[in-house]
RNA sequence: GGGCGCGUAGCUCAGCGGAAGAGCACUACCUUGACAUGGUAGGGGUCACAGGUUCGAUCCCUGUCGCGCCCACCA
């Protein structure tokens, strides 16, 4: 079947994906691979109901690559993909959602309505992004695939989370959080985005006791600065640093807060900054992070100025007073109860004003603590949550790193983890939310806590402990277990779920069928390579570590590669809001996945964000295109794959010397990968392909597939085969669809060895991989994802690489002159005074030159004839003979011009050679690369010298 | 306040100790039997600045100036 003209690859791509599939070649354990070294990566797992985005195209474009590169290396790769819940994320789509479309919202519907509701919408959306990642090409084994709240991931969770309680790792805590006003849960630190935000400093007036407060009279009152002025209800103290004259005095002293009437120390601590505010700072325990830990060294009480029950029955925003112990004009006269904080900031500074207690109100521009998800300002808040203890598990993770069994790509990425991990602090895992796992934890009537993995192992503990501490009599505890029903009021299970990362944290061994005992658990653990952007080194690759660590003993992953972020084409994050988001897909259907994905790779260099254009894109459609041309002219030639072709055997030095150049490219393209070059392998890649294969081989082996010499033509057709097969190879891992498509167009039906070429078969390309064998004679090859990578060795031919060298130096110089002087028709060549070896590599290769630099003949001369054009190629001269088209001034001018070059080179060479110091130190390899470049300029300057001669004569 | 990174051709970026590179854009020529999603040739850079180390610095060190990002409880 002919190659079409163009590469459709819309046409291709699905077609091929199905292939793919069918074959299961992307299964991982693939019977033939039982002995080989299996190659472990786990995808970083997308939100189920999300869609691609960029940073996903990138971040499974690299994973991909690195997977069928060892896929063709042999290995037993399992690429284990799978969704995350999301739990936020999950739960303000499908409450969003609610609200569109005007149906009740989640605490109207109540709990199990809400998840059926949300589990419905995973079912409808949850196949979008698993359909778009293949779209790209990811050749994950889809057959594994896993879902953070799948049975077995779940079982995993409940189970880390009772033996870390059970080894107090995990514990509950009253203790200040980050409260989302607006989501109306607890969120980690890592949850929190700091923001500059513009707002005021409240100079507040406390008066001091004992004395009778005048505004006139400073000795009468502390001035204190905030930018939170409605927490003052909750403050307990005011401190002063101890060293500060001003204040010191005060130490001790109380002042009466206002509005509230609460009696609160003075007290000295190092927490307050005599250069800042006015010196003296009010500390609200419950409301500030820094104040708690005050509160905690002075022993000062915690008053909560929200209500205790705010995650139950707030609206929208943290509800006020509930916890003040109540005064007259709070009560009577503020109506704060149920209040927005920033309308009661409002009430409670305008309050303040009318009794002169505000001193003054300074702009004051501060970084505010937001919400990543809702965006709205954090509330501190004192509540019970349960926590890691991240401190501890962080040891093994920190050491792990340390000692090179986990090393980060580029290694600077260390330092940043190493950072956070050493000044780790407690991970809140609760979320006030209902979308996530459920927390295994029960309370009894007197809030005892029973943490267990299913609720009959916690009712039982808790009926033991309540007959041991002497609350239920055996008997009761007997007939509690023999009827459930009677037992319902016994134990109420904690509401809440845990934070998503939590189930992440296990990806690794959950995914493999932790706490089973699996043999890919055996097998695929640790894994090899975990890829992922930076901005979730804490967030995931940091837990993974620690989890891996306690639960499997062993680290997750060998390597960690971090990649950039992907920006738009100015350098902007992309984002929603900012309508410059780049849909990949969109990419995908304009120009293919093949062209989307060779960019990304192209441009990952590591560490440096990647600004998307699709310009660059439209590039490397077009090398898909050269590519395609490129086996087009290949198949019109009657290049057909030889089964069992050995390249070595190759006697045409052009062969040879292809075969050395596709050895020089498949040892870079390896290498690169190797390292996570990506943008290496992929150049090396391109250059290959385009500035050797096509523009030199194939234009040199033209002459060769049109004439007469048939053994010569064989063996360049096989060749040209050969080597397109190798490129084939190589740029698989990059461009999977095109070259699958290739591949399976271009083999069949294979030459056997020794035959001749005849008509290219029609087989559909469709079922190149599990078709049999087309005859007895015949080899199908099968997938190229499952094909040998090429390891090339014993090809390398300096010979063939010099002599062809010349030629393309030769062609090069002659076609610039022709394109400078504007000359378009075919002219001579003389080659002057050249050795005897030039003369016969000239002969060799006459026809090849006169084809590329459109001459109408070779000839030798002892001298070049009177008016040519004389150039130096590799140290002899050439001469194009153009009496009359030349102007001998102009011609003059740039042989001085190359005159003074190679004086300019001559004279650098030798200010360093006839240092000393640089003969002396400068290795010796150097140095004799010094005289060659010297020898060769002075070579050069001579012909040049001789050159300007020659013209001069005619002048 | 700490940390990380970046300033190289008009644009986007590689290179990171031994004579400045790519893609795109630009200019000229070419409908030559694989490819105009192409070919050939060309213009364009004191590698941010200042010191230092070195025989030698775009590359290493120090500082300065710009620009990002991350972390941090400061009013």
């Amino acid at each position: 079947m002919p190659i079409d003209k163009t590469y459709q690859p819309s046409e291709v791509e699905n077609r091929i994906y199905r292939v793919w599939e069918e074959a299961g070649a992307f299964r991982a354990g693939r019977p033939e691979r039982a002995a080989a070294k299996p190659y472990s990566i786990v995808i970083p797992p997308p939100n189920v109901t999300g869609s691609l985005h960029m940073g996903h195209a990138l971040n499974n474009t690299l994973q991909d690559i690195l997977c069928r590169f060892e896929r063709m290396r042999g290995r037993d790769v399992l690429w284990q993909p799978g969704t995350d819940h999301a739990g936020i994320a999950t739960q303000m789509v499908v409450e969003r959602q609610l609200m569109e479309r005007q149906q009740p919202g989640r605490r109207e519907m109540g709990r199990e309505a809400f998840l059926r509701r949300v589990w419905e919408w995973k079912a409808e959306s949850g196949g979008t992004i698993v359909n778009q990642l293949k779209r790209l090409g990811a050749s994950c084994d889809w057959s594994r695939e896993r879902f953070t709240m799948d049975e077995g991931l779940s079982k995993a969770v409940i189970k880390v989370f009772v033996q870390l309680y059970n080894e107090k790792l995990i514990y509950k805590d009253k203790r200040l959080v980050n409260w989302d006003p607006k989501l109306l849960t607890a969120i980690s630190d890592l949850e929190v985005i700091q923001v500059e935000t513009r707002g005021h400093l409240w100079y507040l007036r406390y008066p001091l006791e004992g004395k009778t407060f005048d505004p006139e009279d400073r000795s009468t009152y502390i001035v204190v600065a905030t930018t939170r002025p409605e927490t003052m209800l909750g403050d307990t103290a005011v401190a002063v640093n101890p060293d500060d004259e001003r204040y010191k005095h005060l130490i001790g002293k109380q002042v009466i807060l206002p509005l509230v009437g609460r009696r609160i120390p003075i007290v000295g601590d190092a927490i307050s900054d005599p250069e800042k505010g006015s010196g003296a700072v009010k500390i609200t325990p419950a409301h500030d992070f820094g104040d708690f830990d005050v509160g905690k060294r002075h022993d000062l009480p915690q008053v909560n100025i929200f209500s205790i029950e705010a995650k139950l029955d707030l609206k929208n925003n943290a509800d006020f007073l509930r916890g003040v112990p109540s005064s007259d004009e709070l009560d009577q006269t503020m109506q704060l109860h149920g209040q927005d904080r920033f309308v009661a900031r409002k009430a409670i500074v305008a309050r303040l004003e009318e009794k002169n207690l505000v001193e003054k109100i300074e702009p004051n521009t501060h970084v505010v603590p937001h919400g990543d998800r809702s965006n709205v300002v954090i509330e501190p808040f004192l509540t019970d949550q349960w926590y890691v203890n991240a401190k501890a598990l962080a040891v093994r993770a920190i050491d792990a790193v340390r000692d090179g069994r986990t090393r980060f790509v580029p290694k600077n990425w260390e330092k940043t983890y190493f950072d956070w991990m050493e000044n780790i602090q407690p991970w809140c895992i609760s979320r006030q939310l209902w979308w996530g796992h459920q927390i295994p934890a029960w309370y009894g009537p007197d809030g005892k806590v029973f943490v267990a993995e299913t609720e009959d192992e916690a009712i039982a503990r808790a009926l033991a402990y309540y007959e041991e501490t002497g609350v239920l009599r055996h008997h009761q505890t007997q007939e509690m277990a023999r009827h459930p029903e009677k037992r319902a009021p016994i134990l109420t299970r904690d509401e809440d779920v845990l934070d998503t990362w939590f189930s992440s944290a296990l990806w690794p061994f959950s995914t493999l069928g932790w706490p089973d005992k699996t043999k890919e658990l055996d097998r695929y653990y640790p894994t090899s390579t975990l890829v992922t952007g930076f901005d979730i080194i804490f967030f995931w690759v940091a837990r993974m570590m620690m989890m891996g660590l306690h639960f499997m003993k062993e680290v997750p992953f060998h390597d960690v590669y971090i990649h950039a972020l992907v920006r738009d084409a100015s350098g902007a994050k992309m984002s929603k809001s900012k309508g410059n988001v780049i849909d990949p897909l969109a990419i995908v259907d304009e120009y293919g996945a093949d062209a989307l994905r060779f960019t990304l790779a192209a441009m990952a260099a590591q560490g440096r964000d990647i600004k998307l254009s699709t310009q660059r894109v439209e590039g490397y459609r077009n090398f898909a295109t050269k590519l395609w041309n490129a086996a087009r002219f290949a198949e019109m030639n009657g290049c057909a794959s030889v089964a069992n072709f050995d390249p070595k055997s190759a006697k045409e030095t052009l062969n040879r010397w292809i075969g050395h150049e596709t050895a020089m490219a498949a040892a870079e393209v390896t290498q690169a990968i190797e390292a996570y070059r990506f943008n290496d392998a992929a150049g090396a890649v391109y250059r290959f392909v385009w500035n050797i294969y096509c523009d030199w081989y194939l234009e040199l082996a033209k002459p060769v597939l049109s004439g007469p010499d048939a053994a010569a033509k064989a063996e360049t057709q096989a060749m040209v085969a050969w080597a397109r097969d190798e490129i084939l190879k190589l740029l698989h891992p990059f461009m999977p669809f095109i070259t699958e498509e290739l591949w399976a167009v271009t083999s069949s039906p294979l030459i056997p060895d020794g035959a001749t070429r005849h008509t290219p078969g029609d087989q559909e390309a469709t079922d190149a991989g599990s078709r049999p064998a087309p005859g007895p004679q015949m080899t199908g090859r099968g997938l190229l994802a499952l094909t040998e990578w090429p390891h090339l060795e014993g090809l390398a031919d300096e010979e063939a690489e010099a002599e062809i060298g010349w030629v393309v130096d030769l062609v090069t110089a002659i076609r610039s002159v022709r394109a400078e002087m504007n000359i378009t028709a075919a002219i001579p060549l003389v080659l002057a005074g050249v050795s005897p070896g030039t003369r016969t590599r000239a002969g060799r290769w006459a026809e090849f030159i006169k084809r590329l630099a459109r001459l109408s003949d070779i000839s030798f001369a002892a001298l070049a004839p009177r008016g040519s054009v004389q150039l130096v190629v590799r140290g002899e001269l050439a001469a194009l003979p153009l009496k009359g088209v030349i102007d001998l001034a102009a011609e003059r001018a740039r042989l001085a011009k190359e005159m003074q070059k190679a004086d300019a080179d001559i004279a650098r060479v030798d200010a360093k050679l006839g240092n000393a110091n640089f003969v002396a130190r400068a290795p010796e390899e150097v140095v004799e690369e010094e005289k060659e470049k010297r020898e060769e300029a002075v070579g050069r300057k001579a012909k040049i010298a001789e050159a300007l001669e020659r013209l001069q004569d005619v002048s």
